[in-house]
RNA sequence: GCCGAAGUGGCGGAAUGGCAGACGCCGGGGACUUAAAAUCCCCUGCCCGAAAGGGUGUACGAGUUCGAGUCUCGUCUUCGGCACCA
């Protein structure tokens, strides 16, 4: 047969078009198959089409997939987009063009670039979350969140561009200004719609322990749910019924408590208005805490301020000493309860805080020097000055002191978090409408659920409106209308929901996606959850990654889902960068595109890089010279059908080396360790090369083991084979660790630990006889020169080490 | 400050406590060619040496071990996340 040059402009799209057209990826219903279901990300389809941070997790995923098919799953990987968002907004009030016609034309344009890269995802579960069919399930578990208490609205702040006049996502606000206009952003208090995701905190904690995901990604949760136990303890306000709560994790150190700090939103103040005299300064400095961006906050605000409350004092409930209440900002509301107990000689804030304004220091736990720093040290302290706690060790210090409040109703054991509710609302246009109603008296009720989805309706302008509201504020007639349940007038909820919605739950619907009954069949989520292997970057751990698993366990105590976590597994990928090692941006330069990519060196080649180039977790700059190697490596590939025998052996000399690398293979995927992988491959290519020639039983076993990785070449090649259909459901192959054994192995000798030699050595010899069998060897005695042998180590096929 | 990951040739990177640098890139040499490209073969950590060979080497300093890139302790650096969270 006449060999072609290997031509990926050819070959590439005929195998696409094939693999549509027969069907070969689409997920069976056949329920009594054994599933597994594969997750990438879903993109945001923006304008800038496809970049190198899609190809490198959806190739990863894409060889896992083909891999599983290969070993008889049922497989579903599937794709969809995730469509609603800011770009395609500012590009409707730019333009004056509705976000759907942007975004359907990006979804053309990224759906086209997809299919060029080759993977074997089933296009006809396809989703859309901008697609009313698909989001009317998403107003449909909001409403169950709503129905369940779950959602709530309540007074947050949120950034507010004050030369735009409009409310900023956190994402556009950078180093504290707007990132449009460069102007100051303020906080500004609304009235917002909330989701209770605290009330899952310590379900979504304890969920980290029955899941395989990334080390890295469940530290990163933890740390985001941030539990911490301590003790709530009230401290009596002087000569008044009143007390002040307050949480510490140190109980330990009551007796070091010289002075009380509250935020300065805590109610206290206004509740002892009358009692303080100093009413004015107090509510100044609020109003001045309150006027700080959180840039202000969290990067200048490191020196501390306060006022003293004048006035009312409190008393320290185990030296019953009066102790005076301070307002500052270091103190926030949205924590524990808003105010703290002051130990200074413990705490490096506190420290701080005292030094400036001159308040008393005592040190309560000995072992550091509280004249220079707080002693923070919880493992090694010793209790002094702490009258009943003295001589003890922190650890059990905090047991009797906790027991010693508990027992006179002073205080109690209790945990915190540093999670904060979702905010819920957007005043945006391309976003789900939220589907509740405001009624004068009922308050706020749901939509019936046969009236979803809500369409979201024609507006004039995409703006958020002057004062901060939605631009679906502005359509009078959506927003006036009747109360589903008691028929009066009412008024529909304008604001829209975050683009974090329609990705919290976007994998159930792949498993049934054109369902109109519910967001999926009992029998399609039974099947298929949960997800066996969900691939994505860092970046969303601590958003989408929760809130999907907070949706989720929510589905399940609500009996939607059967299962409480929704990815079993979880791994994630290293970015590509800039050939010059920077992050790829277009202000900096140096963006590669995919398409070009492609054109130069075929999708086969640019997957095959996106493995080969380092290791998968970790970033890796892009280099042209190293995707020109692996279009080398699959030319070589492509050339060895030159050097065909007519066999479907695998001969005696090469059959070790076949079988280690359908190992190497093999495992590696599994650990995703695609470099090393692919490395084992271009080994046996190199093995091939130097025999001069390659048997059909050979070649069709290189080319299964390459096809997950470079899919085209692979079914082009395996067809030349003589193979009759797509390779892609031939069985993945099997090696055998008996044919892998050589009877001889070369073993390095040394002598002391350095290597001095090399001799070949029978691999049947055990580690207890080689020692003595290999010292006769005329190598060793050569190498020995006569010296005394002290000891002898024989490490089977790898070296003998010699002690004189 | 806290949590996490990582420091290995000119470069990307390999190495269940067992021959450091697999595989690829870059570079050098050879074959083929009128020539070039492509391809194929060989060399390629550093130092000394004509060579044989020797020395040295995985951020730094100690330690455990017959043997350490790998394990332990300490130090430094880089990257990622969180951060007045009491």
């Amino acid at each position: 047969m006449q060999i072609l040059e290997y031509n990926p402009a050819m070959i590439e799209p005929k195998w696409q078009q094939y693999w549509e057209e027969a069907g070969v990826f689409h997920a069976l219903e056949d329920h009594t198959l054994p599933k597994y279901y594969c997750l990438i990300e879903f993109p945001y389809p923006s304008g800038e089409g496809l970049h190198m941070g899609h190809p490198r997790p959806y190739t990863a995923m894409d060889i896992i997939a083909r891999k599983r098919r290969m070993e008889g799953y049922n497989v579903l990987l599937p794709i969809g987009w995730d469509a609603f968002g800011l770009p395609a907004e500012n590009n409707a009030i730019k333009n004056h063009v509705h976000p759907r016609v942007i975004t359907e034309e990006n979804i053309a344009r990224f759906r086209g670039q997809t299919k060029r890269l080759g993977f074997s995802v089933d296009w006809n579960r396809e989703v859309d979350t901008t697609d009313p069919a698909y989001y009317r399930w998403t107003q449909w578990i909001f409403l169950q969140l709503f129905k369940k208490g779950m959602a709530y609205k309540a007074e947050m702040p949120i950034n507010w561009c004050t030369s735009c006049k409009c409310g900023l996502a956190n994402e556009e606000v950078v180093d504290g200004v707007c990132e449009r206009c460069g102007s100051e952003v303020v906080r500004k208090v609304k009235n917002q719609w909330m989701l209770r995701i605290t009330a899952y905190a310590q379900k979504l904690l304890d969920g980290l322990d029955t899941v395989d995901f990334i080390e890295r990604a469940k530290a990163q949760q933890r740390n985001w749910i941030g539990r911490s136990t301590g003790a709530e303890v009230d401290f009596a306000i002087a000569d008044s019924g009143e007390t002040l709560r307050v949480f510490t994790t140190r109980p330990d150190t009551l007796f070091g408590a010289t002075y009380m700090v509250i935020s300065p939103e805590h109610p206290l103040v206004e509740r002892m208005r009358d009692r303080i005299s100093n009413c004015d300064a107090l509510v100044a400095y609020r109003e001045a805490a309150s006027r700080k961006s959180d840039f202000e906050r969290t990067e200048l605000a490191k020196d501390k301020t306060g006022v003293a409350i004048q006035g009312v004092t409190a008393i320290n409930p185990v030296t019953g000493k009066p102790i005076p209440i301070w307002v500052s900002d270091y103190v926030l509301m949205s924590y524990g309860t808003g105010a703290i107990m002051a130990v200074p000689g413990h705490d490096t804030r506190d420290w701080a805080f005292a030094r400036k304004f001159g308040l008393p220091v005592v040190e309560v736990v000995a072992g550091g020097d509280i004249e220079t720093e707080a002693y923070t040290d919880i493992e090694s302290g010793v209790m002094v000055n702490s009258g009943f706690l003295n001589g003890l060790s922190v650890e059990k210090a905090k047991r009797k002191i906790t027991q010693w409040l508990k027992e006179r109703g002073l205080g109690e054991e209790t945990v915190k978090f540093k999670l904060r509710d979702w905010v819920f609302s957007r005043q945006r246009y391309w976003g789900e409408p939220i589907p509740l109603v405001h009624c004068e008296r009922c308050g706020w009720v749901p939509l019936p659920e046969n009236e979803l989805p809500l369409l979201l309706p024609q507006v004039e302008k995409y703006e958020t409106t002057q004062d901060g509201e939605s631009p679906l504020a502005a359509m009078g007639e959506w927003v006036n209308t009747v109360c589903p349940h008691c028929g009066s007038p009412a008024k529909r909820e304008t604001d829209t929901m975050p683009q974090w919605a329609g990705s919290s739950w976007y994998f159930l619907r792949y498993m049934d996606p054109r369902n109109d009954q519910a967001l999926a069949s009992p029998e399609a989520l039974a099947y298929w959850g949960p997800v066996d292997w969900y691939n994505g970057g860092m970046e969303h751990t601590t958003l989408h990654l929760l809130y999907s698993r907070f949706w989720h366990r929510f589905l399940y105590d609500i009996g939607v889902v059967g299962y409480p976590e929704p990815y079993l597994k979880r791994t994630s990928h290293g970015f590509v960068l800039g050939e010059n090692g920077e992050k790829m941006s277009k202000s900096r330069g140096n963006v590669i595109n995919p398409d070009e990519v492609i054109r130069d060196i075929g999708a086969d080649a640019l997957r095959v890089y996106e493995m080969f180039m380092g290791a998968f977790d970790q970033a890796i700059p892009w280099s042209a010279n190293g995707a020109a190697g692996c279009r080398r490596f699959l030319e070589r590939v492509w050339r060895m059908q030159e050097m065909l025998a007519d066999s479907d052996e695998i001969r005696e000399e090469v059959r070790a080396d076949v079988h280690a690398c359908v190992k190497k293979v093999s495992e590696d995927i599994e650990r995703m360790k695609f470099n090393t992988a692919i490395a084992a491959m271009m080994t046996l290519v190199n093995t091939f090369y130097a025999s001069g020639r390659v048997t059909r039983g050979e070649m069709k076993v290189l080319v299964l083991l390459l096809s997950p990785v470079a899919p085209h070449i692979a079914e082009e090649i395996w067809q030349r084979l003589g193979g009759k259909e797509s390779l892609a459901c031939r069985p993945w192959p099997k090696w055998d660790e008996e044919a892998m054994r050589k009877d001889e192995i070369e073993i390095a000798i040394q002598i002391g630990g350095k290597v001095r030699g090399r001799m070949m050595a029978p691999t049947s010899l055990t580690a207890g006889e080689g020692g003595q069998v290999l010292m006769e060897a005329p190598e060793v005695r050569a190498l020995l020169d006569g010296r005394p042998v002290r000891k002898v180590i024989y490490v089977p096929g790898r070296l003998l080490n010699i002690v004189v």
